[in-house]
DNA sequence: CAGTGGTCTAGACCACTGG
DNA sequence: CAGTGGTCTAGACCACTGG
């Protein structure tokens, strides 16, 4: 298991952008230049290159050669996506904390957006999500039992609820709302930010064919996450 | 300029995924399966499968082979919606307070966002937007002249620079980054807050058909505001 | 075992940029 | 012109999965 020859070039001009040694808009070495430093095919110092440029770090031009992009990519598309995934296609580590796992009794307002009875048992999870071991989303979720009966039986060190609930009740619908707020002391602890420091909130309802499945609130550091979109047409 | 093989491989598998033939969880020809049905290089056919896995529409695995993902990332719409229309349809009343009108010379950043020269001069207003005399939106923005050469000679109090650019220079293309933030004093002043509330923050980007038209910061209150966003099927 | 995807080589031709 | 990145070939070895 030792490391791909092109990882290795790919960190190596990853490290030289992110300590200064290459600026914004400098040169990179080229295909060849690269072949023969590292005494690989060019296809294999080309893939490094390539991988930075899917990145959004590099800007390549044939003719020319490749360049420092002159600023670091967004994060990412307005989408409903999985934050694990999100946080493996930005090459980092990707660790979940349970914080809460239990059975809540609906209350008014919950039992009416999730269309159940008053006082019926949800399913209640909480749990903070960390990028390269850095919290960037606290998780809290109701659950229709009804659409999930094994959701407390998961185990969400490998599954986000996100995964899992697409699994077993397919996303037909869903709606947002998204906010900035400021957090209880508690979260801000769990988020190690400042009780002070702006939060993006999501809050998150989703349907399958059968009803409402789930009513999500996603809490990101208002310095550490951003969403992104591109509309086109 | 003929379309590259890997392209049109990688065509004919996302066809077969957009019309059903290929539904998620099921297996697409292997690697090696390609490279006889199209003629051409191993290399090439994964590229293909590499290019689809990339995007999330394939997950492959090394001795099974690869298979159409169980979801496709789903964009949510965030309407670019005129903020005067949308205090209407609330049933406010709608008032704009013009800060600034004037010209700027581009900064290196700005000329590249908007893909002018720098130092060119462009077009710049400030603008608050008022709902039933409480601010709601803090409107920054920058102007392409060459898109726009009357910009500065509109009445901002009666139509907003989001409804005249879109009758001069129709939108065909925006990109949005939204994100939690904390405002200067003097943002926070002309939004009667306190300078430590939350504000939520976007940064949009739009085209028309003959290139960037603009860049706008639009900052509102965390406790005003919010974004809404619902997405079916 | 045959088949899969992951990595890699040492070549090739191309359109393009700059001097 | 020499150099760049974009595409492509026909091989290779590997770790891994399933039957």
């Amino acid at each position: 298991m030792s490391t791909p020859r092109f990882v290795t070039i790919k960190k190596f001009i990853e490290d030289k952008i992110d300590n200064g040694q290459l600026s914004p808009g400098d040169r990179v070495p080229s295909e060849n230049e690269l072949c023969q430093q590292f005494s690989v095919s060019r296809m294999t110092a080309r893939r490094a290159l390539q991988v930075l440029n899917d990145d959004g770090l590099l800007i390549r031009t044939p003719g020319l050669g490749s360049f420092v992009a002159e600023h670091r990519p967004i994060s990412t598309m307005l989408e409903i996506r999985n934050i694990a995934d999100e946080v493996h296609s930005r090459g980092h580590s990707y660790k979940a904390k349970i914080i809460n796992m239990d059975e809540v009794a609906a209350s008014e307002q919950q039992a009416q957006m999730l269309n159940v009875d008053i006082d019926s048992l949800l399913f209640h999870s909480v749990i903070v999500h960390l990028e390269d071991d850095i919290p960037v989303q606290w998780e809290d979720r109701l659950v229709n039992p009804a659409m999930a009966a094994q959701y407390l039986q998961q185990d969400f060190k490998t599954v986000t609820p996100n995964a899992y609930l697409s699994k077993v009740a397919p996303l037909t619908e869903a709606s947002h709302k998204i906010e900035a707020t400021l957090v209880s002391a508690a979260i801000a602890a769990e988020l190690q930010i400042d009780s002070h420091s702006p939060c993006l909130q999501i809050s998150r309802r989703t349907w399958s064919a059968a009803g409402v499945v789930s009513i999500a609130t996603l809490i990101h550091p208002g310095n550490r996450y951003c969403l992104g979109g591109h509309w086109k047409l």
